[in-house]
DNA sequence: ACACTGAGAGTACAGACGTACACCGAACCC
DNA sequence: GGGTTCGGTGTACGTCTGTACTCTCAGTGT
């Protein structure tokens, strides 16, 4: 319940701009425990404050939310991944960073990381898609980046590829278990299996490679 | 629709089990694009052709109705996965052998592996829960197999533990890929990918313990 | 000052939902 | 053969769903 939009003369837009966010918000929080598909437009609206037919004057659908929610979630992740590698990087230094910033992104935006991590495999069919992609935007855009690293010039697009893919894979899960890790140092025992998956996983690689 | 349970004089417990096996596939088939919270008992009571409340003759609710799947979904692949580790392996026979396995697997009970990727993030609290068990059961005795591999005795359990969780990772990731995928070469290519990766994995493992 | 725009309210409806209850009739056991 | 068990039926309920319609009225541009 609760709405508590809050008085005090606002513009229109911000007023508008104000029950958007709160519809987005409320839609993040009900579908944390399942999924957006279980979410209804009438539970959400009430949550909010508002009638449910106010809901369509913000989104045509609750599908259509959930894109939205898809497109904020990976402009936040993506500039702070972008970040990361400003300094031209060494392989550790590039993991070591990696780990932190995950970890401190996903308890930042621990809503955002559920719902994505959920909604790639159980959301309405477009959402899902939608963050497919965004998934494999990451891929390409980390290949890119190990690929600038001295010492990995010989690599086949193929190697760059499927490591890329691994190391995203590992720290997708690492966002799962961070997210359902109650708060404690529970945390700092999963960046550090985090750190040593991927210290392996990049060892392999290079040794992998030398010894064809 | 379509029930078509069939006819002839069968006993009493056989159309009960028949019956019961019809709503768990049907439960099985109306997940499959989006998650089992989405599943109403009414559509599936429809859908097998008997009438809503006869549902509860074979289960208290659709949760426990997602409790069974998750059981019988396991129950399957660890005994397939129990098959492969039947020859005391080595670590590459290990690794072709369990992706074809994964793969062979995946590719005749589709919907089993599929209902485990969704609700193991999305499914009702207790699915969830169950799913992760298994889960954490199949990398517990992929550690002690990987245990007993020669070369290894000297790991510490914790690497272990690490190294298994990524192993079962990347497989649970590939399981995905190769769901999703249409059935063409595309699976190939996933396969070879998810060697590559394990082989990786592997390899890094190894040389990581050997230089500290 | 005034007409306009648009977020939100209010009402309404047809359909789906879970579940309670009484009932049936065929397979079962003695 | 006669009573019992029990999977499935039929009806009925109160609640929740999405969405269509009209209405209000405060902030806005002229």
């Amino acid at each position: 319940m609760a709405s508590a939009l809050g008085e005090g003369s606002l513009s229109r837009v911000e007023r508008k701009e104000r029950t958007r966010r709160a519809i987005l918000d409320t839609a993040l929080d009900l579908s944390a425990d399942t999924s957006l598909v279980a979410v209804s437009l009438r539970q959400v609206a009430k949550e909010v404050g508002i009638v449910p037919t106010a809901f369509y004057r913000h989104f045509a659908s609750i599908e259509a939310l959930g894109l939205e929610l898809v497109d904020e979630s990976f402009v936040s992740l993506r500039a702070v991944l972008r970040d990361v590698r400003r300094p031209e990087p060494s392989l550790k230094q590039l993991i070591d960073a990696s780990v932190d910033v995950l970890a401190e992104h996903v308890e930042v935006r621990r809503a955002h990381f559920g719902f994505i991590a959920r909604e790639r495999v159980a959301g309405p069919p477009a959402v899902r898609e939608a963050v497919r992609h965004q998934i494999e935007l990451v891929e390409r855009e980390l290949a890119t980046d190990i690929a600038r690293i001295p010492g990995t010039e010989a690599w086949s697009s193929d190697d760059l590829r499927v490591l890329s893919k691994l190391m995203v894979t590992s720290m997708v899960a690492t966002a799962e278990a961070l997210i359902l890790a109650g708060r404690p140092e529970v945390t700092t025992d999963i960046k550090d299996q985090a750190r040593t998956q991927l210290r392996m996983v990049l060892v392999g690689a290079l040794n992998w490679k030398s010894q064809g």
